[in-house]
DNA sequence: AAATATCCTAGTAATATCATAGGAATATTA
DNA sequence: TAATATTCCTATGATATTACTAGGATATTT
């Protein structure tokens, strides 16, 4: 029941670029550097990323990327979705096709179960992050 | 963001066992034979799930297994927990040692997703999935 | 043209998952 | 008491997933 460290690093990097001044970007390489994430991985990460809209990227020397678009349009579920898949805890939900889901005792406790986890994870942009990282910052903080 | 083989497993089996006669218990070869789960991986599944007073084993020739206490008492996070472990989305909730904790900005996160699960996983006992079950069979019953 | 990026694909090492196998201990039954 | 059926326990192997790394093509800036 982990979130991988794809989904880790993704809304990680994402709160970097998010946290840059208005229409500032960052290479792989600076986000790396300030994130202690690998860049080659993070390359990799960013692919479905920027499919999804949530990052663009602009190519050539000085190049880097920035958020796709407006911060509060931009749910934390949208970036683990994209890189992490269907966050359904059974996979027989997300395939359409499972034959027994008729007499299915047990499908119902993980279809709440994955109403639940969508609904935590879409509940916060990436706005709300970065305004609670700014409190965060002012008071003391406890989790 | 799954719920491995050994959560779904465990959870039909507790059911099916659930399901029978008060007092009744049934071998791994029954629950085999009318669920479809190996019976070697089943008695692998079993020993964590006795070991936290879930089930219960009779041992020797008719011997078996039937649920460790009133079925109320018996919370499907409880059975999840006992075979997959913690279901934080992420390790570092669980091993407290985390040192960047205090500076850590996306661990309110995964904070409230991880109580977002327990709580969902822990709002239904095998009783309430017993209660439901019936239901099930006479009305007809959509997801 | 040189340098610096994104973009894209393939491959690989480590880890986790999903079992299977076999045997010891225990109780029942004949 | 011997045979049988079962839990109980450990080890091992196969498969899948995760977490990267590497290398090169393409685009843009200087």
């Amino acid at each position: 029941m982990r979130i991988s460290t794809r989904g880790r690093y993704s809304l990680e990097a994402l709160l970097y670029l998010a946290l840059l001044p208005e229409g500032n970007f960052a290479s792989t390489r600076s986000i790396s550097e300030n994130t202690g994430i690998s860049d080659s991985y993070l390359e990799q990460l960013f692919i479905p990323l920027k499919k999804a809209g949530i990052i663009r990227g602009i190519r050539g020397a000085q190049g880097g990327y920035l958020p796709g678009k407006p911060l509060a349009q931009i749910l934390v579920g949208d970036i683990l979705r994209a890189v992490e898949g269907s966050l359904s805890p059974m996979m027989c939900l997300v395939n359409e096709v499972c034959p027994s889901a008729g007499e299915c005792k047990t499908r119902h406790t993980w279809a709440k179960l994955y109403e639940e986890i969508n609904g935590c994870v879409d509940s916060a942009s990436l706005a709300d992050l970065v305004a609670s990282y700014y409190l965060m910052d002012k008071q003391e903080y406890a989790i």
